[in-house]
DNA sequence: TTGGTGTATCAAAAAATTTTTATGTGAGGT
DNA sequence: ACCTCACATAAAAATTTTTTGATACACCAA
């Protein structure tokens, strides 16, 4: 179906860095503001800012500006989507026989 | 659950790349050998191999030894643990409501 | 045993990602 | 307007990942 290895990849770069899993840990208890993801992080604000704008592209998080603060949350579509994903690229199509493309 | 971002990210990370991402496509038809994979890349026999131990060690891939072949297929509890860390990753624990925690 | 084939491993080089530091920008408040 | 705060961006440095080339190892056949 999707043929674009590159942004599948980029979507899986998402979740696999540590201080970006942390941030999804923290979200998954709902709509947090920059500052506050901050607090918990080991890592400096343009540190940060940088996480979140791989977490924005991935799809995987949203986020909304109120006057001068970020507030990001988990984005159920992107969410789904990375499911789904996982799932097709996992799924056997056929009844899983021996190879034997190099018996004698 | 499980808080080991460490080991979380590493289960990533074998997805994030075109090269184990065109792999995981060609197991999806069921097992193929190592010299098999090798013709549908572009990459050299060490690159292969390289690749194929981050996908064993992930979990998502099995392999066995015949002969001085080595087959590999997608391994179906590692598939199911990946999605169901997804899932777990991105669902909201809470009634997603607007953070305030900065409000004025 | 010897030689050839299929893979794995190692080390170095190359490429990509992440962190850090410095600076820029826009929203408010005074 | 000017200052400050919250965040973004840019560039450089540090780290990690991937590729490459050489070599090693296991298996098989002659």
């Amino acid at each position: 179906m999707d043929s674009d290895y590159q942004s599948q990849a980029r979507l899986f770069k998402a979740f696999s860095d540590e201080t970006r899993l942390r941030v999804l840990e923290m979200l998954r208890g709902g709509e947090k503001c920059a500052c506050k993801l901050l607090e918990n992080l080991d890592c400096g604000q343009s540190g940060l800012s940088y996480h979140m704008k791989v977490l924005l592209e991935s799809g995987i998080v949203t986020s909304r500006q109120e006057g001068k603060w970020t507030y990001y949350r988990i984005c159920p579509e992107g969410a789904f989507a990375a499911v789904s994903l996982v799932k097709q690229l996992t799924t056997v199509t056929v009844d899983s026989d021996r190879c034997d493309c190099c018996e004698p």
